[in-house]
RNA sequence: GGCCCCAUGGACUAGUGGUUAGGUCACCACCCUUUCAAGGUGGUAGCACGGGUUCAAAUCCCGUUGGGGUCACCA
């Protein structure tokens, strides 16, 4: 895809201010980005803030951050209102009138008067017939072919009568173009409604501004969600009444719900920082969604992707048509392969806030003098990394490497408990105190050689030691985690325990009396 | 309803006239194994339908059906 020289490929991604970012927008503003980056050109973002209305306060700082955040960085800014930031719509309305001023002159734009409930009233009519609802041309001015006589035009714009200004679109033009995604696209203006471009509180319509805004930033490509596909005709109509040689196009394909239906709250989370929120990460979201209507294609069956890499690779023509579900399985497998490829040291950087946080609350079994904090957590990390998909699970997965557990899973209690299950862990309990080399290795050979000469499998004695000293019935390697956890602390919590899990058939109560007991 | 877009397993997709229709997620089984994962092996499951064109169609054309988008002084 080469472009004449001297051309610059300039990308944009061009937000409303209406709330936080969401998962579709995100990816536009990705494929705008990828194509720049991968074209040696600009990307560039601009916040459309036409609609006062809608518009929320802050929501342009938020959508920026969570961009940033992502990696997805503009590469031009302006100093307005004291900051750096992206060009926005709402600090160039002069533009707008001017450019307006020109199309009303050239005759392509006329000023309507016609009020809600007129417009309302010809729609409902139109819809009754089975008509297309359009604007009803013989609201026109005379001169425009409609039926406004001239001077009661000028009239009602002295008495400052609240008008809009519309686009005339031409009878029965066609108008094709060729989208860098869908090939070639034909449209009818008879299908087209003459677009209002200025709106009675002096904003421009989304329409108008972009077109002016695309011509003015020089953008070469508009890169958006097919749902702007059928006003194409009108930003059409507009380059040529200006003038200007429209930019190229490409119309991604929508996300999608479950049911297929256009990507929308309601039916799940849609916002980037929800999904942040939860603790994925922005690698793995920008992967996922990057691999949402676009791959390399040619037998190439990778899946994940740093940003750096997508820049490398990223094409448009390599842009499915079809709309994607958005489905968070896959998003959760990215996330757990990114955390097993991430370093440790970054992992750490996440979690021991975390950690210290929980640490406040309840006193910990850390052995600070036996090892460090970091060292602890280092092998913890090591331990768990294979088994959590989020970083935050470190925390509440492996609790138990800094607290003794607060209870015993009951199933798992069940599961593993018979009449000499205490009795025997008794007396392994005192092995394990005289044991000096407390490494994972010996530990295993200690067990082992413990349990063989009483005519029982390790995994006699491997669950309930785990279950004492984790609470739970799945986690890591046994030996492992008692080399972390250390002696004393295995020693303690297992004396602890065999006294609050009794062997079955001890208690009276039989398994209601053990329940009792667990919950304690 | 008008206009426009789209159509490969449950999800994401490869495939551009000749393939045993490939990969990933999910799912199932087996192996590994002290649990849970991870890993390994294997498996279930797909070209919406009907006509053409062609020696040959998932692939090209037409139609049907289905889905979606859009028809605002919202973007």
């Amino acid at each position: 895809m080469q472009t004449a020289p001297g051309q610059r490929v300039r990308a944009r991604f061009a937000p409303s201010p209406t709330g936080f970012l969401h998962v579709g927008g995100l990816r536009t503003a990705l494929y705008n980005y990828l194509y720049a980056k991968k074209m040696n050109g600009d990307f560039i973002v601009r916040i459309e803030d036409t609609d006062q209305a809608r518009k929320v306060e802050g929501a342009d700082k938020s959508l920026l951050e969570t961009l940033e955040m992502s990696g997805i960085v503009p590469d031009e800014s302006f100093m307005h209102g004291g900051n750096f930031g992206p060009y926005v719509q709402s600090e160039r309305l002069g533009i707008y009138k001017q450019y307006c001023q020109q199309l009303l002159e050239q005759k392509n734009a006329y000023y309507c008067f016609s009020t809600a409930e007129e417009l309302e009233e010809n729609r409902k009519l139109q819809m009754k017939q089975g008509l297309q609802p359009k604007y009803n041309r013989k609201w026109l001015p005379e001169e425009m072919g409609g039926t406004m006589p001239e001077s009661q035009s000028r009239k009602k714009l002295e008495e400052g009568v609240p008008y809009v200004v519309r686009m005339k679109v031409p009878d029965y033009v066609s108008i094709m173009f060729e989208d860098m995604v869908r090939g070639p696209v034909e449209f009818d203006s008879a299908t087209v409604d003459d677009q209002v471009l200025m709106k009675s509180d002096g904003f421009p319509t989304y329409h108008f501004a972009s077109v002016i805004d695309d011509h003015l930033m020089e953008i070469s490509h508009v890169i958006r969600g097919e749902e702007w596909l059928s006003s194409m005709p009108k930003h059409l109509l507009l380059y040529e009444f200006f003038g200007w040689e429209p930019p190229k196009v490409a119309h991604l394909p929508l996300l999608l719900n479950p049911d297929r239906s256009k990507l929308s709250k309601r039916q799940g989370d849609v916002a980037v920082e929800d999904f942040i929120g939860k603790g994925y990460s922005p690698e793995a979201i920008i992967n996922f969604v990057a691999l949402l209507g676009w791959n390399e294609g040619e037998g190439c069956e990778r899946e994940v992707y740093s940003l750096d890499e997508l820049k490398e690779r990223f094409s448009l023509q390599r842009v499915g048509k079809a709309g994607a579900v958005f489905n968070i399985e896959k998003l959760g497998w990215l996330e757990k392969q990114y955390i097993k490829a991430r370093s440790q040291k970054k992992i750490i950087g996440v979690i021991k806030p975390l950690l210290l946080a929980e640490l406040e609350k309840k006193s910990t079994d850390m052995d600070t003098a036996r090892i460090t904090r970091d060292e602890y957590l280092g092998q913890v990390i090591e331990l768990m990394r294979e088994r959590v998909s989020f970083e935050h699970e470190f925390i509440s997965f492996s609790s138990y490497f800094f607290f003794d557990p607060e209870g015993y899973e009951e199933k798992a209690v069940q599961k593993r408990w018979v009449a000499d299950t205490n009795e025997v862990l008794g007396e392994f309990i005192s092995v394990l105190e005289e044991t000096v080399d407390f490494s994972a290795n010996n530990l295993e050979t200690t067990l082992r050689s413990f349990v063989a000469p009483r005519g029982k499998k390790p995994a006699f004695l491997i669950h309930p030691v785990r279950i004492l000293i984790s609470g739970v019935g799945f986690g890591p390697s046994l030996y492992h985690m008692l080399e972390v956890i250390g002696r004393e602390t295995v020693v303690r919590r297992l004396k602890k325990g065999i006294e609050r899990v009794p062997a079955p058939g001890r208690s009276e109560g039989g398994i209601s009396a053990r329940r009792a007991v667990i919950r304690d």
